[in-house]
Formats: structure tokens, sequence, C-alpha cells
DNA sequence: GAGTGGTCTAGACCACCAC
DNA sequence: TGGTGGTCTAGACCACTCT
């Protein structure tokens, strides 16, 4: 049956509004009514080509305007869905704190207990190199001078939600275990600490955008969900930036969460 | 002329990959290689077809992907254009702090004075009215509380970036500057501190998304472009949540900045 | 096998822009 | 006036999913 249920409304050819537009309305007001629900399957193409009496590119026009704005998901052979919010993970500001860190527990870790998913950490790729400019800078590194690189991926429950690059000094890092894949309990910021440079504060960036195609495949995103671009800057207890980790996220998988002083 | 020195490549039939998507990488390579720079134009649509030698449908199923990416922008009439990355907009975390309204400036003001951009207030809209679940939640008012509502749009040099809608308890609103269309100098925050409730602190909570169609007509999104949807809650030295406000921000205008402490 | 969405063709007319 | 992108038609063949 489908949602063919949903099909009430007609074209309005006195509208100046594009006809694909105009399906794409009605579809989206449906969905906003609750006529039609969360992993609902949409009438399908075959069925708004005869109730509208249009084209079928006509028709895809309507269909791909929603997908655009992520409202729906197309799966081929099957149909068309209004897509299902999963519950976004919240990320609360003092994830880095300190006492997150005693017993052993690195921050992903901490915090996918919370939720209690299944967290999983691969694509781990650790090199010695050259950072870009915008990360030197952040760690006021001199031009040509290396870092040690850690890459990996983050999943949730058999979901990747975010992709990670850390780069820390090559006079921290290298021949210490943060050069190594796996860094030991508590990752690369307990070494850090042991070291003595204890860790201060961080900064965060945030910024938002459509992913690139690479980033699309690497996250498994569904079209219409954009990333988070969220550079971190760690400065130990002297001032100095000890890491800079550059993350892209999920944005359907994360609410960010911050607390700010008001002097 | 435009862009179509950039048409060095053929389409390769013995890929899997479909034609359209092909033709996407080839201009999408074309960008990031400098071959395309912003503000260039790309071949027209006909220089397509017939380089490539393929219908136009297929022509606009890659120029589209481009679209959505957010790497392009069509202008009917004149052609397809590299989207230039207009500089964001930094948003610092101590924005809110009480030392930038001292001279009675409310904080988007100050902010604008810093990047020397002309600021616009317009489409202010103040009610009283019941807010949303969520947002009588983070009030922690009881149900059917009333609040004052105050929308507006703020643009920088013609151009909207952000919309933003506040609610405030009416218990300390109604029959106060705060429920005027203009609330004198330092805003809403400095009147709130004049009836005694200083603020403590603030909380953010930030997500990102594609816009509604309504939400890309306000702030003149071109396609591509998402939106942050940041939700904000000012408390005062007392503990009370004494103001919320929900933000939508062109995701393209801005970087948001915060400080976390590691303790 | 029947139904779904994915890709592609080859046209048409229109609205907008620059010259 | 010619070139641009925007909309729309009426087909075709394919790949995928479910039964």
């Amino acid at each position: 049956m489908s949602g063919a249920a949903v099909l009430t409304e007609y074209i309005d050819p006195a509208s100046d509004r594009a006809v694909y537009k105009q399906i794409a309305d009605h579809l989206r007001e449906a969905v906003a009514r609750g006529r039609l629900h969360e992993g609902e399957q949409l009438p399908s193409e075959t069925q708004l080509m005869e109730h509208y009496g249009v084209a079928r590119m006509t028709v895809r026009n309507a269909l791909r305007i929603l997908q655009d704005e992520g409202l729906t998901t197309a799966e081929h052979g099957r149909g068309v869905y209004v897509r299902s919010r999963p519950p976004v993970r919240r990320l609360a500001s003092d994830r880095f704190a300190q006492r997150h860190r005693k017993d052993g527990k690195a921050a992903f870790l901490v915090e996918s207990e919370q939720v209690a998913a299944a967290p999983l950490v691969d694509m781990i790729k650790v090199r010695e190199g050259r950072p870009p400019a915008d990360v030197a800078d952040r760690l006021r590194l001199p031009d040509g001078a290396r870092t040690v690189v850690r890459s990996r991926r983050y999943s949730l429950d058999g979901r990747p939600v975010e992709t990670a690059v850390s780069y820390i000094p090559a006079d921290l890092a290298t021949g210490t275990p943060i050069a190594d894949p796996n860094p030991g309990p508590g990752g690369i910021y307990a070494r850090l600490e042991e070291s003595g440079h204890v860790l201060e504060r961080f900064t965060e960036e945030v910024a938002a955008r459509m992913p690139t195609p690479e980033e699309a495949r690497t996250l498994a995103l569904p079209p219409g969900v954009p990333v988070f671009r969220l550079v971190r800057t760690a400065y130990d207890n002297d001032g100095r930036a000890v890491e800079v980790c550059d993350t892209i996220m999920a944005t359907d998988a994360y609410l960010l969460a911050y607390d700010l002083p008001a002097h």
C-alpha cells in the first residue's frame, strides 16, 4: 500500500510555483502534519506520476528536494522513506575533564558507556609528517616542523559517527607510546600528562558544511546530512599547545553542549 | 570563453561509475587543483554536453551534485560559478561577557564593530505567549506558563546571517522594556541585570542540519549551505534560567569558538 | 516476476541576463 | 538577440529488493 493515502492535494495550475516544488511542498507538509511518520514509505514515483498527472522527472525533482533537505532517504529497489531521526549523542563541555580519565578511559569510551552503545575505533593510522599550515599555526610550530599524526574513525553500534586526525609535536611524541597505534590506557592525553604536560585548557572551533564525497563515504552519510568540522587545541599548564585534533562529525549523531561563563 | 579550458578529461565508458558522477568528479577536481578559482565560471551546460557527448539531463545531474555540496552556485541566465567562501565571522566564547556590555552595546553590535561590517536588525517582533515544550523545560517553567517572545533577524553588510527567538519568563519581562521592540542600551541582558538578575553563566547547545525552505528564504541561503541551530540558556546568580535564545545561523557566515577548562 | 528507484536520451518551451 | 540556466515531457534500459 505505502503512503498513497497522503495524496489528497493537487497541482494548482494557476500558481507561479514550479510543479515539482508544489509536489515537494505537499509531501513536506504531510510529514510536518504527521500524516507521514518517521520511517514510513512515501508514495512511489509511479503513484505520484499518476496522481499528479506529470512526467517522472517532475516527480523525481520533487523527491530530490526532500532528500536534499535531509527529510527522506531513497532506498534502491525498496522505496522512499521518511528519515528517522536517530537519538543524538550529546557532547558535554566537560568531556575532557581530568576526572574522566582517572580510570584509564579515553573520552570516546566514556561517552559511549553513557549511551550504552558499543564503541569501535578503526582505520587507525599513525605516521610522522608535517602538519597543514593552519595546524602548524595553532601549535605555534615553525615552518617545516614535524608532528606525529594520528588518524582514526569512531563508530557506535556499528555506525560511523566521526573521524579524527590528531597532530602532536614530534618532540613530545616521537619514541613514546603516543606514536604507537595503541597509546595505552587513558589515550594520548594520559601519556602527555605523564610526561609532565598537564592539560590546562582546550579550545574548540566549530564549523559546519556539506561533506566531501570522501567524507560521506567514510561516515556512511545519507544525502542531506551536513558535517561538523571541529578543531580542538589542547594546552598544557605552561600554555603550550600540545595537540591539535581535526574532527569531522556526522551532524545527525551529535549535539554539542558548551558552558560559557558570563565574566 | 568561460572555463571551458578545464575540459581536458573524458568519460571512461569502462567505469562502473555513473557518467554524471564522473563529470562531477572532473569538475570538483578542477576546483580542488586550482584550475577553477573562486568566482570563476564553469563551462556552460551546452559546452559540457558537447565535450562529453551526453544529454543535457546528464550534465545537469553532475552540476546538481556540486551545487548540493555547496561548491558552486547557478545564476539563472548567467552561468554556474565556483562559490566564493566569504570570510567567516568568528564568535568567541566570551562574547557575552559582562565587560562587552558595559558601554551599552549588545553582543551583535560589538561583534559587527570588530569585523567593520554594517549591522542591521530587522523583522523584529515581540509578543507574549506560551513557549515550546523544550524551551519551557530549559526555563524550568510549569505547563502553560507564559513568556515574552522576541524574534529578530540579524544582517551584516546587507547579508542576513542569523535569526533569533528569545523567550523570557513573563514575570521577569512583562511591563518592562524587555517587552518593548527596543529594549534600550545593552539589550535585554542589561535590563535583566538592572532588575537584579545578574547573569552568571550561559549554556549553548549546537546542532547543524539543512535549512527548511522558510529558513533558506529568510537567510537568503544558497543551496548546499547548512544552518547551525544554537540554543542558548542564560542563568542568573541565583541559578535561575532567565532566558532561552533559539538561533538559526548561516554556517557559511560563522565559526564558533569555545574555551573548555580541563578540570 | 513485479515493483521500486537509478541512469540516460532527445527533444520542447520558458525566464533571465548581457550585449 | 543569443546564450544561459529552469522546467517539463515521454520515453528507454538497468539494478536492486522482495516474494
